[in-house]
DNA sequence: AAGTGGTCTAGACCACAAA
DNA sequence: TTGTGGTCTAGACCACTTC
């Protein structure tokens, strides 16, 4: 059997987005799940949590767990829509141009400072353009620690590097830091992007962390602005 | 006494931040501080996956909680940055100019349909623009439901509207839904701002919600491009 | 085998809201 | 007063890492 309090998280998910649990309403209360799934209060406090901190519910004290109106925005709950999903979003077959694919051996200062390297550590880096509708509208520059991804070739950053991370390499992203802010163009965003006269250029800088930790990525991701959305769900304090 | 998991989560984030515990070591175990701080391992959990949550440490089974180093970005853990922070950040008094504030009888659609209105509700509508350096570089356009607070004032709107609503009408803002997208000046952008040849503004479109899950906020703040910056941390999946 | 964090339990007491 | 969610406990068993 698999996590009692996330299949309860999913089942509640699942009557919310039905509509079965209507927006504005009350969940149950505590004491009736833990009669409804058979578990103690505990965990279903676990799942409604959960569903809190991702926003699908208002916890109130002394009256309930009020269900909140998901429909307004149509996203994942926060972040940034990865290209992929952008792409089929637009119904669109997304395409990659991979323009440089180096080893570095002596990385430059800038370099060595975001991906906190000793000496002699050695970097991949990526540039690509990403497509939709035959127009370039995304830069991605990939910085990453050779300590971790010993390989990577041409194919594997046409596709996916985190599919290939994940799935072979059998590394696993777990957290990331990023600064989201609006640059000028380089000469390096016009020569690789469709700019069609656009003065500013959106730019998302990560920094990237396995699973122990440990920083392996530096990216820069440089989009044009007419095609830049990025959402947010805060919860106020802890 | 207030929290205990609380009280346990700041005397942890206190030892990072002064660098009692470092950056890329352990925590003690849970099991030890059930002990330090005479308490349940439930009760240390919770402080943990609070300090998990802000990006302060990450836990792996079996080996125990990595210590992060926070260092690398100065800001609070997530989010936007306020005007009043920036301000001060920048070593400037911020100075606010309010070029509107109506009593909205008869909302148009648009924001009916932003705020969930019914045909009676009125709306106060704010227009500020921010201004640092002697530059106006922020404007913020604001529409409150009345039902729920019943009088603002040019005074209140110079100074801090939330600290109106959270210190006089005990209101309290429980969480947000924003949206970040970059658009063309529009006349008003033109007009109020000092946009000085910048052809872009960063806007900003929140959604503030009440404790009880009430929709009474809508705001749009458009910030000139060159002054704009977004932190976010990204924990994966759930 | 020993130590770590992850899940789950059954119960207790408290703070707050509504009737 | 009753019902709600918030905190806290002491213990159990499991999955994983390290030795």
């Amino acid at each position: 059997m698999i996590n009692k309090y996330l299949t309860i998280y999913d089942t509640l998910v699942e009557q919310i987005k039905n509509g079965e649990i209507r927006p504005g309403t009350l969940l149950p209360s505590e004491h009736e799940l833990t009669e409804q799934f058979q578990t103690s209060r505990e965990t279903i406090r676990k799942a409604l949590n959960l569903l809190s901190q991702n926003g699908y519910i208002q916890k109130v004290r002394g009256k309930g767990s009020i269900v909140i109106d998901v429909s307004k925005l149509d996203f994942p709950v926060s972040g940034l829509i990865s290209f992929k999903e952008l792409a089929t979003k637009m119904g669109d077959k997304p395409k990659t141009t991979v323009h440089e694919l180096s080893l570095i051996t002596k990385p430059e200062y800038a370099i060595r400072q975001q991906l906190s390297l000793s000496a002699k550590d050695q970097v991949w880096k990526v540039i690509r353009t990403r497509e939709i509708h035959g127009k370039k509208i995304i830069l991605d520059k990939d910085f990453l620690n050779k300590k971790y991804v010993p390989s990577l070739t041409k194919e594997i950053c046409e596709e996916s590097i985190y599919e290939y991370l994940e799935n072979d390499l059998n590394l696993s992203i777990s957290f990331a830091k990023k600064e989201i802010i609006v640059e000028e163009p380089t000469a390096e965003d016009h020569e690789l992007l469709d700019l069609e006269g656009f003065h500013n250029v959106v730019v998302i800088k990560s920094h990237v962390y396995l699973e122990d930790a440990s920083l392996f990525q530096y990216t820069e991701s440089r989009h044009r602005p007419d095609k830049f959305r990025f959402v947010d769900f805060a919860r106020r304090q802890r």
